[in-house]
DNA sequence: TACTAGAAACGAACGACATTCGTTTTAGTA
DNA sequence: TACTAAAACGAATGTCGTTCGTTTCTAGTA
């Protein structure tokens, strides 16, 4: 009991023990994270505010690691706003379970901004004008979020049964697995989203 | 006590009331259902399983106006596929506290295939290969899904202070309130993809 | 070096909440 | 008119997030 000689937590090991959970089970409790760092409950309390602070915090390490895009990046704009963007998703596609917590709540993570920074600069540094530089970042926005939370849905919601068109029925029974079908969609929208864009930068 | 002369409840009444309560709180628990229906918390299990089905309930509630696009609908039928994702999306609009909620279970609701229906007719019956059609469907439900969440993010989101890019700083401050801002890029994301769409069935 | 303040872990307890079960009353039906 | 099932209720249960007081140890300071 009492004070340890070396702090057993801190909120990076809480998060990191809560997104393992929600990777593997889909949720997590208090209670849960506690067990796994061999704590009690009560003690994660003198790191975090609450479960909403770990859900914080595990949105700060997913989007830890994503690169920032220097000023003098290689390759025309295009491929830069794809790399981003592209990086941006893969970072929800890695732990796909954890996406819908991230909907709930909307806070402005300095992790998520600094990719807004890079795209906000990729953007008016090569033709898109000023006055539509948010509407245009916020569309790429919500295509990538939406994008991640199709991955995580399950092919069920693509279930041939419920299709009352005989062409969508095939169409579904057609496509290949759901990691797959997910992946291509997503780089068709960036082909059409991008294609989009060029003609707006004219 | 005992049963009424008439039902005081019903699936429909309690999703209602559950919808009430997230459009004006952003939340809800069983007991304040029960009591905006005079009824006490254990009565709604004879009519629903459990609070998720209520949540579903309220997922068919909101799909359940959108209007149909009729075979020989007028119009091009690029106009017909804007005209189905403006009401798809107005749909979640109505009701933003709710999509939140709707992102954690992917179910395949009735209500919601009819929309897929319409859409892959549309999409088949002009110009888009068979081979790309699940793809593009997914396409735009991710748009639309994202775009939805984002109407739903405060404005806190878009906070100037956080920006460290001086163009997306000023950007953010030129633009309007919530609603319309959303409004401006979903009909901005609209043009773009619907644009690539026709390159796409060329 | 002794002393103090605060950090960190713990145990106990609380309150909110979803859900279950047995009971009671009533509607519908053979 | 009896019987079955529906529908509302009250009580109870288990889970869960969170708070609080206590204990022990570390770090800074006189």
């Amino acid at each position: 009991m009492g004070r340890p000689s070396t702090p057993l937590l801190s909120p990076e090991l809480i998060a990191e023990a809560a997104l393992g959970l929600v990777d593997r089970d889909g949720e997590f409790t208090v209670a849960q994270v506690a067990a796994a760092l061999k704590v009690r409950p009560s003690s994660l309390y003198n790191h975090v505010a609450g479960k909403a602070q770990i859900v914080e915090a595990m949105r700060g390490l997913i989007f830890r690691d994503v690169p920032r895009v220097p000023s003098g990046a290689d390759g025309d704009w295009v491929q830069q706003v794809r790399v981003l963007l592209r990086a941006y998703r893969d970072a929800f596609a890695a732990h796909p379970r954890l996406v819908p917590m991230l909907t709930s709540q909307t806070v402005s993570s300095p992790d998520v901004m600094r990719i807004y920074d890079d795209l906000a600069r990729i953007l008016t540094d090569h033709a898109i004008p000023g006055d539509r530089l948010l509407d245009v970042i916020t569309v790429l926005d919500s295509f990538v979020i939406g994008s991640a939370l199709d991955a995580v849905a399950p092919d069920q919601v693509w279930d041939a049964e419920h299709a009352q068109d005989p062409r969508l029925a095939q169409a579904i029974r057609a496509v290949g697995a759901g990691t797959r079908r997910a992946d291509r969609s997503f780089e068709l929208g960036l082909d059409l989203l991008l294609a989009g864009l060029t003609h707006l930068a004219d």
